[in-house]
RNA sequence: GUGGGUGUAGCUCAGCUGGUUAGAGCGCCAGGUUGUGGUCCUGGAAGCCGGGGGUUCGAGUCCCCUCACCCACCCCA
């Protein structure tokens, strides 16, 4: 076998293609018609810009190397620091609140697994510049929006929302110290998963306190989360309260989040999520800019992908071309090629044969393009300066003057 | 980076305890059908049996190594 494309990365076959365009395309409609602008930034940029925040051990995930002026840099793994650069640079020139969305591709050296690859495109949506718990239910209106693009409705994916501020206080009710609190929210990400993880919650807080974690993680005690409260009415303003559940198990990446932390998972649960995202707020100034509020989400095509499969949805590729146009025979050639023409030119996508293979051959590669119709090009009807359109699904043929066809 | 499973045609897979020139279906190409596609029939192309080494008279089949893929862990920004 001759060369093969790299692990964890993909080809995209035209079929595979035709699927990714879907689900950018329901990407870049949810974006616009909620009012977010695109944006994009550099494929690599430099190493210190990825570690400066997440540390030095990131880079083991990082495709990072040296480039021929012994910079050190790394295909970008994520969007914020980018994001957070190029709103530090304007920040005071720009229109409060930012709402910018992009769809770039991200590289991650890791171990490629379901729902994992080294390369993967993932839709990006954050606000900068607002506090309101509005803007929270908003950037959640605008994943479930794009999912409901897709066909996926609240029977089939799930919004679990918590808060990192009510995390932390509760927490801090049953006493869990500071420097125990990274390992204890990291256990009770895992309640879902891992079944372990009640069992090391116990080893670490004694049963006592760990029965409390779990009762919480049972029925999320809302009555002291006055600030997801808030959210949750949010929520209902925009419309998605039927999607989104109250969860305390969510807790998602410790460096970033500072109040409500969200993710989408399958109903069943049989995926990893399917977008999480969250408030940061205090992240743009750690990137050098002023200190404004942000809050964003990012959403995977690898698990999208997968989940729409599982459920029938998969987009179909879109048909090659309306038309086909087909000489009837070899002398037809020239002409067929003026209706190909004249065709393209109105706008209508339209294919032939390079030559003039059989009738039976040239009618079946029009069934193989997709075509509605195929447009049959013989002496006859041209002597009268008309054709035959061919409806490729009912077989059924009439005359059309040349000056009609469109 | 750690552990387990699997590698045979473009795809899905057969190939019994080692035994001649490695098979099927789908797909692809051609013909049956010189102005009519989808169905059907016939034929064809396409495989260093993932790669390397070993055992053996003989390896797709057994052993070792390696690589890739899948699953789980780590991580999830």
């Amino acid at each position: 076998m001759g060369f093969k494309a790299l692990t964890g990365f993909r080809d995209f076959y035209p079929e595979k293609m035709a699927v990714r365009r879907a689900l950018e395309l329901a990407w870049h409609q949810a974006s616009r018609r909620a009012g977010f602008q695109e944006f994009d930034g550099p494929v690599l940029e430099s190493l210190e810009l990825f570690t400066a925040k997440s540390g030095e051990e990131i880079e083991r995930q990082l495709y990072a190397f040296s480039d021929k002026g012994d910079r050190r840099v790394a295909l970008r793994p994520e969007m914020t620091p980018t994001l957070a650069r190029m709103v530090a640079a304007r920040a005071n020139s720009l229109p409060k609140p930012i709402k910018w969305y992009c769809v770039p591709q991200f590289f991650r050296y890791e171990r490629p697994q379901r729902g994992r690859g080294r390369e993967f495109f993932q839709w990006n949506v954050d606000v900068i510049g607002a506090s309101e718990a509005a803007a929270d239910a908003e950037v959640m209106a605008v994943a479930l929006d794009a999912l409901r693009i897709l066909g996926l409705g609240e029977q089939d994916v799930v919004l679990r929302v918590s808060d990192r501020r009510f995390l932390r206080r509760m927490l801090r009710s049953i006493d869990v110290e500071e420097v125990q609190e990274s390992e204890v929210l990291g256990w009770i990400d895992k309640l879902e998963r891992d079944a372990t993880a009640a069992k090391r919650l116990e080893e670490i807080l004694g049963q006592k306190r760990a029965r409390e974690i779990l009762a919480w993680c049972e029925r999320m005690p809302l009555d002291q989360a006055p600030e997801l409260a808030e959210v949750l009415g949010a929520c209902r303003d925009y419309g998605i309260e039927a999607f989104v559940e109250p969860d305390f198990k969510i807790v998602r990446g410790l460096a970033y989040y500072t109040g409500p932390v969200w993710e989408i998972f399958d109903r069943a649960g049989e995926l990893r999520a399917v977008a999480g995202g969250g408030r940061y707020d205090g992240l743009i100034a750690e990137f050098g800019g002023p200190d404004l509020p942000a809050l964003g989400f990012g959403m995977g095509d690898v698990v999208l992908r997968e989940l729409l499969q599982r459920k029938g949805l998969e987009p179909e590729p879109a048909a090659r071309v309306e038309v086909f146009v087909v000489p009837v025979s070899p002398e037809m050639l020239k002409p067929a090629r003026e209706v190909l023409l004249r065709l393209r030119e109105r706008g209508v996508s339209a294919d032939a044969p390079y030559g003039s293979p059989k009738l039976s051959k040239a009618l079946k590669a029009a069934d193989l393009s997709g075509a509605r119709r195929a447009v049959l090009v013989g002496p006859d009807e041209w002597a009268e300066g008309a054709v035959r359109v061919k409806d490729l699904a009912s077989g059924d043929e009439r005359k059309v003057q040349l000056d009609d066809l469109d």
